[in-house]
RNA sequence: GGCGGUGUAGCUCAGUUGGCUAGAGCAUGCGGUUCAUACCCGCAGUGUCAGUGGUUCGAUUCCACUCACCGCCA
């Protein structure tokens, strides 16, 4: 087989250190990629980083650097990750890269002036942080974001619109004609049934955001992210100048992601394409999502998987091998590191590792390190074998290419372990112990093949692995440069020599393991010293600072001052004002009415043109993310002194 | 509320158009073996195939309803 695939990975937001759900789509991208070159396609494989947007910027402006300072700085978290997994992608897009901008004012300009964009104006309640409108229905009565519950604005912003409605019934045709362009199928038939209930045009500009692509001829607005974002595939296959490579490459491109995004690429890219002129993504694979240990992922629970350290401890091949082995590529599936431990000691120490090990040693035993050669008349047991070897190969071509990597998997596994079971059966130690030369070769020879076959079906997944598999076998070769289909039996050329080296996959202790993850544990949760102490007082000193509590009466935002805070406080036996850097954290509503704790003596100050007697108490992360208030556990008279 | 999915051995799951004693891997127990990473090989299991009713000579597989969980939409 020979042609061209084109796969990508979503490009990924960089708010956001790299986690298993990143490696998760990557490492199936890399593995389809090199499936693809081991069939003799030539590839082309894109991953990248998504760089603009409002929560960038609020990000860089926290950490005092200008949001290219910012991107610059996270983008090296991602692509040093792809180093570790052994990605192979053969291009890296950021959006911030002028190459992409340029493509993006392009693709506007030209759907512009065909008018598939129009200006409109877009009026509905929007989150911030999540920088993106809810329409009245999916908004509670607290007027709360539906994905963070964070309060929503009410805004009306001048608009592009991409004229999507346009294009509900090509779409319609291009899926009835093309079945098996979204898959799994589940998803094809969600998104289908989203399209028939109707299509609406996407607003895809902002002026509340600076920071993105500027939009062409109107620059107070820019480029809304996603449409911006999606347009990446484009700039990597060279569009438009680049014809070249847009022909040979675009009709295969393959998108994967995660479930949550395939609305984008299955409804809004493929209209955009269609309004470019171009055809849709032959394919859009959308997986699914994991959880650890049983629980959903978040920053919050503190549970994420780092990849970096699960390459650390397992290594990659280990770890690549266990998220596509684990469950049917499109489900949902649950990591935990005892499962991953236990795929290593069963699948790759067990079964793969020690059929190497054993079959190499009985070699360096028995035939003096030299792979023999076949039998001239095999026997049926041989036979067998080599069927099972032929049998196998061609249902994991199968499996591979339609994604079903945890079969293909499942296939070799069959073959690893009826070579396990063929050793048992022929008793290769006896024959050499008989010296039965005419036995024992075709039996080694059958079981280096099985290994080798077993090897460049792997490589794929695990390269690293499938490299070590060839050199110790004696078979030289980057098994990652073979041909699956030239893959013959008996293909073993004549005169290797193995050379055994240590064991693949040392086996696991369980003891010693959950020993060592009791203590790793012990030290994650460990939060670290801050290490602002201050020096020991005497109760004396306390006894200075005189705290009260109370209620707040009204508090207003002090102009000029994004973090501060007027507020009119109620202390019972007198009014007074202070001010409080708070605002970031609480708005006026949850804060009147509440009783805090004051320092009713600290001397007067003026923050911002506003007086400030007294100061309120407030508890802060080291890291300056999080806030709470100082209260009282029961309503008591404002006035009242603590100590 | 509408559409769709799932519910099979202790655990994770396979079961193509209805048909012989319902399968795999892991875990468990027993036996074998020594080339091997206390490994491998064999044997043994247990299952009201979510529940009820129906079609049929016969249903895990088809139909209806019920229950539980999940997804998309509203």
């Amino acid at each position: 087989m020979s042609g061209s695939f084109y796969v990508t990975t979503p490009i990924y937001y960089v708010n956001d250190v790299p986690h298993i759900g990143h490696a998760y789509t990557t490492i199936a991208a890399d593995v389809m990629a090199r499936y693809k070159r081991m069939r003799g396609f030539e590839v082309m494989f894109a991953t990248g980083t998504d760089e603009h947007g409002q929560k960038i910027q609020q990000a860089a402006d926290a950490r005092g650097v200008t949001a290219q300072e910012l991107v610059d700085q996270v983008v090296v978290n991602f692509k040093k990750l792809w180093e570790k997994l052994d990605v192979t992608n053969t291009d890296f897009v950021r959006t911030t890269e002028p190459r992409h901008q340029q493509v993006v004012q392009y693709i506007f300009s030209r759907l512009m002036e065909k008018g598939d964009i129009y200006k409109g104006s877009y009026e509905g309640w929007y989150c911030v942080p999540c920088e993106t409108y809810f329409p009245e229905s999916q908004i509670g009565e607290g007027r709360s974001c539906p994905d963070c519950g964070r309060p929503l604005q009410n805004m009306t912003e001048e608009s592009y619109f991409f004229r999507m409605s346009k294009y509900e019934k090509p779409l319609l045709d291009y899926y009835e004609k093309n079945p098996g362009a979204i898959l799994p199928q589940s998803r094809f038939n969600e998104v289908l049934s989203f399209i028939r209930s109707g299509l609406k045009d996407q607003s895809i500009s902002r002026t509340s955001v600076s920071w993105g692509v500027p939009l062409p001829g109107d620059e107070r607005h820019v480029i809304y992210v996603w449409f911006d974002a999606l347009i990446n595939y484009l700039t990597v296959a060279g569009y438009p100048d680049n014809t070249d490579s847009m022909s040979k490459f675009w009709p295969s491109v393959n998108h994967i992601m995660a479930k949550d995004i395939i609305r984008f690429h299955c409804i809004i890219w493929p209209a955009m394409l269609l309004a470019l002129g171009l055809t849709p993504p032959a394919r859009v694979f959308s997986h699914g999502w994991w959880t650890v240990e049983g629980e959903k992922m978040s920053k919050s629970r503190g549970n994420v998987v780092d990849p970096f350290e699960m390459v650390e401890l397992y290594g990659a091949d280990a770890f690549r091998y266990f998220l596509l082995r684990e469950i049917p590529f499109g489900s949902d599936g649950d990591f935990s590191e005892r499962a991953l431990v236990g795929r290593i000691n069963s699948d790759l120490a067990n079964d793969l590792g020690n059929l190497l090990n054993r079959t190499l040693q009985m070699i360096n035993n028995f035939t003096g390190g030299m792979i023999p050669s076949p039998a001239s008349n095999p026997s049926p047991l041989d036979l067998e074998i080599e069927g099972l070897a032929r049998s196998t190969l061609k249902t994991y071509l199968e499996k591979m290419d339609v994604y079903a990597f945890d079969e293909a998997l499942k296939e070799v596994w069959n073959l690893i372990r009826r070579g396990n079971k063929y050793i048992d059966e022929t008793m290769p130690w006896k024959l050499g112990k008989d010296n039965d030369r005419e036995r024992l070769d075709p039996v080694l020879f059958s079981l280096c093949e099985v290994i080798r076959f077993s090897a460049a079906m792997l490589a794929p997944f695990m390269p690293g692995t499938a490299c070590r598999i060839f050199e110790q076998t004696g078979l030289g070769d980057d098994p990652s440069r073979l041909s699956l289909e030239g893959l013959k039996w008996g293909g073993i050329p004549e005169g290797c020599v193995v050379n055994k080296k240590g064991v693949l996959f040392p086996r696991i202790d369980l003891k010693e393991w959950e020993k060592e993850k009791t203590e790793r544990d012990a030290k994650r949760s460990a939060t670290p010293d801050p290490g602002d102490h201050e020096e020991e007082i005497a109760i004396e000193d306390f006894k200075k600072i005189e705290l009260r509590i109370a209620r707040v009466v009204k508090v207003e935002p002090v102009p000029k001052a994004d973090k501060l805070y007027k507020m009119d406080l109620d202390l019972g036996y007198e009014r007074r004002t202070i001010v409080s850097g708070i605002r970031e954290f609480r708005s006026p509503e949850e804060l009147e009415g509440r009783q805090i704790v004051v320092i009713c003596n600290l001397k007067p100050a003026s923050l911002r043109g506003v007086t400030s007697n007294g100061m309120l108490l407030a508890a802060e992360t080291p890291d300056g993310k999080s806030l709470a208030l100082l209260t009282v556990d029961q309503e008591i008279a404002p006035g009242s002194r603590i100590h």
